[in-house]
Formats: structure tokens, C-alpha cells, sequence
DNA sequence: TTTTGAGTTGTTCGA
DNA sequence: GTCGAACAACTCAAA
């Protein structure tokens, strides 16, 4: 079933030229179907990558952007090391594409698809506009395990509940074995070829400068494929076995970290899935079955988010669940902005957006107890938290950001029942019971013993001056009082119930 | 068509 | 301290 893609065929009959592949979040060699098909054909072949400045299509976030360019950097060397190169462009790619193909005389180009509406709409118009023109224009899989037209309910529907989705995704087939990466991609004679609006990687002007905020990006990751095979290795060791349980405790290493790495490309869901699948078959992984199961679940998720976003466009900008465009969201900037620099007053609250803050990145379980408190406790509209998030995480995912800030408020598929508003103390409690995820990352706090750590405000005088803790003054009071929070949130949730979608 | 069982991750209260 | 119930009502998916 796993064969190699091809369009060999479909070009022996095509006049002579190379073959272009249009890298975009697939930024990987292995496993990439686009590019195993360009170098099957024998053809020269040429790598190109857009900064797309496009009208249509979402910005991209800031910390995105310090990724993107380590990860350019290092799929650059990889397609150098087997006799290839990258070429970079800033534009908009609606135009870009038509004048490199012309430039580069090219015959094919192909790439790997994506999901969100505005991407679909250029790139079929791409792909039109390039086959009237007399290329053999073709697109694949390879973000995704299922696409998302695959998995349908009995009737023909999409699906809105993730658990059947899960099974009935299992169900239509395995996941396509990976493929190795090219062992040469030679660009030939197009090695000398200056293209239009070709440019260095340093003016795609990625890196932040004034202030450059990255020192603790640079210190945790290291994007691009090897850092992402790496990381997996580094799960599959010491992550996996207790990931059920762990998965939920922030100060430890037990969650994959792979997230930023799959955005991009840099590993593939399928890698992911057969190294997993693979060892656990051979008995090489020290795992049980719950642990790989709630591990491959999470991959599922970012299935449904895909399955979502594809069936529902409009999924970062509009409620699912249109009773929801009642909400009474409150404006509140100051709340906003505590809740962005971690300012809150609620340590793991805190913590959580520092972590963000400084690691582009933030653990599961913080993420839902952030999400919760921006939307619950503060009653700030959803789509205010998915921007913040889109900008700083490493990860930002059109899919999963947008479907998980719904469910999380709610107002998305499969939704949390509107009860379920985390408690910022009982979650630090429970999940970072000794205080070291705050400690880590609310310094101004370290000193304080475990007891206090996650509700210092009623912690005795003497323990806040033995720590250091002036509250008001050095670490803020809690912005609002959870138990009052709670009732308004249950009461506006309550003000929607009956609303007719 | 109608019915039935189920739905990622929680909290609080009272016995 | 532990445990179970209550917390809205609704929608989805399959039989």
C-alpha cells in the first residue's frame, strides 16, 4: 500500500525541464512525498521556500518566525550535503511561483498539502494556472496521517466528536509507512542560476533584533530535522514509559516536545507514529499500552483539529458553536495584559505564561489552565488568547491552536462541559505539588515553602518576609478572587444555554 | 425515524 | 480525609 508517489509517468511525455518543489511545511527530507516524487523522475531538481506575503493568508506569529529561520538554515545545509540548493523569496507566492517556474524552465513542481481555506484557494489557483501553462503541477500528503475528507461519519458527514472520529480514522487504514529521504538532489544545471527575487536567508529578516528576545528559544531547541529526530529519540528513551501520568506534570521532561518540529514539517506524523508503533511491536519500548495509546491519541488530536479546520473554515475566527456569539465577553486591557506577562497573581497561572513568554512553548495541562483562566476567570473572548498564543508559541498550529482555544472555551466541537473551570490552586497543587515549575519560572516566588507556593496570599506574614514576597510589590495580588470568578463565569454561561444556534 | 449511549483533561459540597 | 453526586441541556453517531 506505502509506494513511492510518482510522476515520472505523467512527465515522460512532457517536454524537458526540471523539476521544482515547493517546500512550505513540510521543511524535512525524509518522509516527504513532494520531494521523493521530483527526484524519482531523474530530472534536475530545484528546492524552493516562500516567505508568502500574500493578502489572504494569516501572518505569520514572532516566534514562529525565529523557528522558520534555524529551520531554513538547516534544510538548506541538508539539500546542499546531497548536491542540491534552497532558494528563498519574499513575495507573494501567487506571483512568485508562475515567475520562477518560467525562469527556472521548468517542466513539473510539486508540493505537499495544506489545509486552511485561504492556502487551499491559492494554491488550486497555483495549480490551475501552472497546468494551463502546460506543467505537470501536482500535490501530496504529508501532514497528516488521514486527510481530512477520508474519515466520514456513516451518513457521509464530517465528523464533530472526536472519540469517534479517533476510531473510525483508525479503522479506514494504517498509517502509510515513512519513506527515506532522497539520497541525492541535484539541481544540475540550474546550480548556477540566479532566479528572480531570489534573496539570502538573513534578508528574510526573521531573527528579532531590537530587543532580540530569543536567548531562551536558542538555549531550548534546536530547530530543523535532526534536532527533530533527536527529540524523538530522547521521548521514546526516558519520555514515553508513564507518559499517561506524567504527560500532566509540567516540571518534567514527560511530554514529547515535538510540537514545533510537526508544525513545520520537520518530522512527519507518520515518522512519528511507526517509531512509536514500530518499537512498541518489536518490544523495544519501555511503555505499557495505555501510555502508547494516550500518546498516539494526542497525534489524533491534531488529526481532528485538521478534520475541523478543513470542514470549517472559519474555525479561528468564529464560534463553532454559534450560540457562543452571544457570550458576554468582557474588554478588559489590563486583565489582558497581566494575563500575557504571567502578572495574575495566581503563580501556576503565571508560570505558565512566562514559560510561554520566554521558551516559545508551554505544557499541556498549563495550557488548558491558562486558556481556562483568560476565558473563565477573566472573561476575555477565546480569539483574544488564540492571537496571544499564535504570536508567541513555537508550535502555533492554524489547526490545533484555534480548535483547542474552542474547546477550551467551549464554544468548539465536542465541547467541555461549561462547568469545568480549572481552579488555578487546586491545578498547581495537584500537578506541580512541590512548587518547581513555579519556582522555575516565577523566580520571585522560589523561596517560598510548597504549602504557600500556589495561593500566597494566605500565606502568614512572616513566611512572605522569610521569602522575600511583598505581595503588591514584588509579585502582584491575584487580579481577581477565584470563588467570585467562578459564579460570574457559570453565570454567563448560563445566560447563553438556551440561545438557539 | 426514533432511540440510546456517550461525550480528553473539573470542582464543589455534603455525607 | 474520602467519596459520590450534582452541576444544563445538548448534540453527535450509530443502531
Amino acid at each position: 500500500m506505502a509506494t513511492a508517489p510518482r510522476i515520472k509517468a505523467t512527465l515522460d511525455a512532457q517536454k524537458p525541464g526540471p523539476v521544482i518543489v515547493w517546500l512550505r511545511t513540510d521543511l524535512r527530507l525524509g518522509d516527504n512525498p513532494a520531494l521523493e516524487a521530483a527526484c524519482e523522475t531523474g530530472r534536475d531538481v530545484l528546492c524552493v521556500f516562500i516567505l508568502e506575503t500574500d493578502e489572504t493568508l494569516k501572518a505569520r506569529g514572532g516566534a514562529t518566525r525565529w523557528w522558520l529561520h534555524g529551520s531554513l538554515l538547516a534544510i538548506g545545509r541538508d539539500i546542499e550535503k546531497r548536491g542540491g540548493r534552497l532558494v528563498l523569496c519574499k513575495g507573494a507566492s501567487r506571483s512568485l511561483i508562475p515567475r520562477i517556474c518560467k525562469a527556472a524552465g521548468a517542466a513539473a513542481i510539486v508540493w505537499n498539502r495544506r489545509y486552511g481555506e485561504a492556502e487551499r484557494t491559492l494554491d488550486a489557483a497555483l495549480k490551475k494556472q501552472l497546468q494551463d501553462d502546460g506543467l505537470v503541477a501536482e500535490s501530496f500528503n504529508s501532514h497528516l496521517l488521514y486527510e481530512p475528507w477520508e474519515v466520514t461519519t456513516k451518513a457521509g458527514t464530517p465528523m464533530r466528536v472526536f472519540t469517534p472520529f479517533w476510531r473510525a480514522a483508525r479503522q479506514t487504514h494504517e498509517p502509510m509507512t515513512p519513506r527515506p529521504a532522497p539520497k541525492q538532489i541535484p539541481d544540475g544545471k540550474l546550480a548556477k542560476v540566479k532566479l528572480p527575487d531570489e534573496v539570502a536567508l538573513d534578508d528574510l529578516d526573521l531573527l528579532p533584533t531590537k530587543p532580540d528576545w530569543a536567548s531562551g528559544m536558542r538555549d531550548a531547541w534546536q530547530p530543523g530535522e535532526t534536532g527533530a529526530e533527536k527529540t524523538l529519540r530522547t521521548f521514546l528513551k526516558t519520555g514515553i514509559d508513564g507518559y499517561a501520568e506524567n504527560r500532566n506534570l509540567p516540571d518534567r521532561p514527560s511530554t514529547s516536545r515535538l510540537s514545533p518540529y510537526l508544525k513545520f514539517g520537520e518530522i512527519s506524523p507518520r515518522q512519528i507514529w511507526h517509531a512509536v508503533d514500530h518499537a512498541a511491536q518489536n518490544g523495544t519500548l519501555k511503555a505499557s499500552a495505555d501510555d502508547v495509546s494516550k500518546f498516539l491519541a494526542e497525534l489524533g488530536w491534531r488529526e481532528f483539529s485538521y478534520h475541523l479546520l478543513f470542514h470549517f473554515p472559519k474555525l479561528g475566527s468564529e464560534n463553532f458553536q454559534s450560540k457562543f456569539d452571544a457570550f458576554p465577553w468582557a474588554s478588559d486591557t489590563a486583565h489582558l495584559k497581566a494575563w500575557q506577562r504571567g502578572r495574575t497573581g495566581y503563580p501556576i497561572v503565571d508560570a505558565a505564561m512566562r514559560q510561554l513568554w520566554v521558551t516559545g512553548w508551554m505544557h499541556n495541562r498549563m495550557r488548558m489552565v491558562a486558556a481556562s483562566f483568560l476565558i473563565k476567570h477573566l472573561l476575555i473572548d477565546w480569539r483574544e488568547g488564540e492571537a496571544w498564543f499564535w504570536d508567541t508559541l513555537l508550535d502555533a498550529d492554524p489547526a490545533s491552536n484555534t480548535a483547542s482555544w474552542q474547546w477550551v472555551a467551549g464554544s468548539g466541537a465536542d465541547a467541555a462541559p461549561y462547568f469545568r473551570i480549572f481552579n488555578p490552586i487546586s491545578q498547581g497543587q495537584k500537578f506541580d505539588t512541590e512548587g518547581n515549575y513555579v519556582r522555575e519560572f516565577v523566580p520571585e516566588l522560589a523561596k517560598l515553602p510548597a504549602k504557600y507556593i500556589h495561593n500566597p496570599w494566605i500565606a502568614p506574614k512572616s513566611v512572605l518576609d522569610a521569602a522575600g514576597v511583598t505581595l503588591g510589590e514584588t509579585y502582584p495580588h491575584p487580579i481577581v478572587d477565584h470563588d467570585r470568578a467562578r459564579q460570574r463565569a457559570l453565570a454567563a454561561f448560563k445566560s447563553i444555554g438556551t440561545i438557539d444556534a
